[in-house]
DNA sequence: CTCTTTTTTTGATATTTATCAATTATATTC
DNA sequence: GAATATAATTGATAAATATCAAAAAAAGAG
């Protein structure tokens, strides 16, 4: 864990700009330029680092930890859009439009955070077409995978819903390994399913040994079971 | 109508940029590159203008009637994201991914079509850092809207989704005229239901006072009353 | 380690929504 | 304008999913 008072600035100040392939695009002095307007804050697992609503004033980059991006929907529901990992932007659809956050960011595990002053960040990103281009595809990307999702929720049953769920969070947030620190409630609030209905489709998936779960972590056992789930659901 | 032979150039050729207040940021060097870079194209309603899965070539702005965008689902089925009306840009969200649609436009009602090679428009883009800032809010503006939508089509019921959507086609779409051109099997794809559900929903409104369809349009009678079936839903 | 709180699990039941099949209305084509 | 295709409607039924309540298990606090 990073071992900064929060607030000030991280000592190894391009710490995370070295890690993060789209921060190699940019020139020395652009980087400095970041450098001097980003601070360095820590957050325990279940923390809020920021709130749908709130001002947007920072870019966020996880540099530990992991966290999960969710929009809070009607009636205390929410629905999570996807994870973040370390060295990945976290800036949204709001840094363009109102400088207002659009959807919340909680620490899933204990999390070091970078935030980067947004109007800087833009500054660099005016300054730089091909950093910008570099963060539009990213941004893209993003969109992309939520349109992906939109049209999963909204087409596919519980089955194939919580099949994709699985795959996502083992190919593109915790990379084949284990699937850890999500709840029953978060797969429910990724699924757009209740958290009862999550837990007896994850049972029906260790009975016909798709998965199992270890002290509350799941593995994939078949993945192409998995998939076809995922395709037929 | 525009009376050009599809695929030549328009006669009258700053006609759209004129109209749409994105392009106002431009300079003439800059609408003339666009403008050498751009063709006129007229489609039929039904027809489709560009589909999910194919090289995404041109940014399309409609200058004649009306659009809508949709995800190709699973098992045939549409999800309609937005409809677009004219003036507005319709790039998406694999410009600055892999230049492929991954949606598809349909010509809601006769259309003509300006087609901007997707290049030239990146060059200008890339040239003019405010241009740039506003294409981002505009599309961001958009994602916002998905996002949005996407809470709403998960979390609220039947009549709750149609509300939003017969709102929203009201307000963003039709501005307070009469909702036209659109099918009931739109409602369905549009609210994420089957379309006989649809009917049942739209039966009850009628029923209720909330709204009247004459000849297949639809007219709102107590938007009160349908932003609070909205609100609970 | 014990107490307390939160999360997970299960079963029974209710509600929501889709499916299927048939009919009617509306638009399009020759 | 008759013929054909497409869209809208309805009713009956089935399937999917949520809700509620209660118990069990796990995690966190002192």
């Amino acid at each position: 864990m990073t071992e900064f008072i929060n607030g000030f600035k991280c000592l190894d100040c391009k710490h995370c700009f070295r890690k993060s392939p789209l921060f190699n695009l940019l020139t020395t002095s652009e980087l400095d330029t970041l450098n001097e307007a980003r601070l360095e804050v820590s957050f325990k697992k279940g923390e809020i680092i920021y709130k749908q609503g709130t001002p947007l004033t920072h870019i966020v980059i996880l540099n530990d930890g992991l966290g999960k991006i969710y929009l809070e929907g009607v009636k205390g529901r929410n629905l999570i859009l996807s994870y973040t990992r370390t060295y990945e932007l976290n800036g949204g659809v709001g840094v363009f439009i109102d400088q207002r956050h659009h959807s919340s960011l909680m620490a899933v595990t204990d999390c070091g955070a970078c935030f980067i002053d947004v109007n800087a960040f833009k500054g660099v990103l005016r300054s730089n077409s091909v950093f910008m281009e570099s963060y539009l595809k990213n941004y893209s990307e993003r969109v992309l995978h939520s349109y992906q999702q939109f049209a999963v929720l909204t087409q596919k049953n519980m089955e194939g819903r919580m099949a994709e769920s699985i795959l996502y969070l083992n190919n593109q947030v915790f990379r084949n390994g284990v699937i850890s620190n999500v709840t029953k409630q978060d797969l429910a609030e990724l699924t757009a399913m209740t958290k009862e209905s999550a837990i007896r489709v994850l049972k029906d998936f260790k009975e016909d040994g798709l998965i199992e779960i270890i002290d509350q972590k799941i593995s994939i056992l078949d993945q192409k079971a998995l998939e076809q789930v995922a395709l037929h659901g």
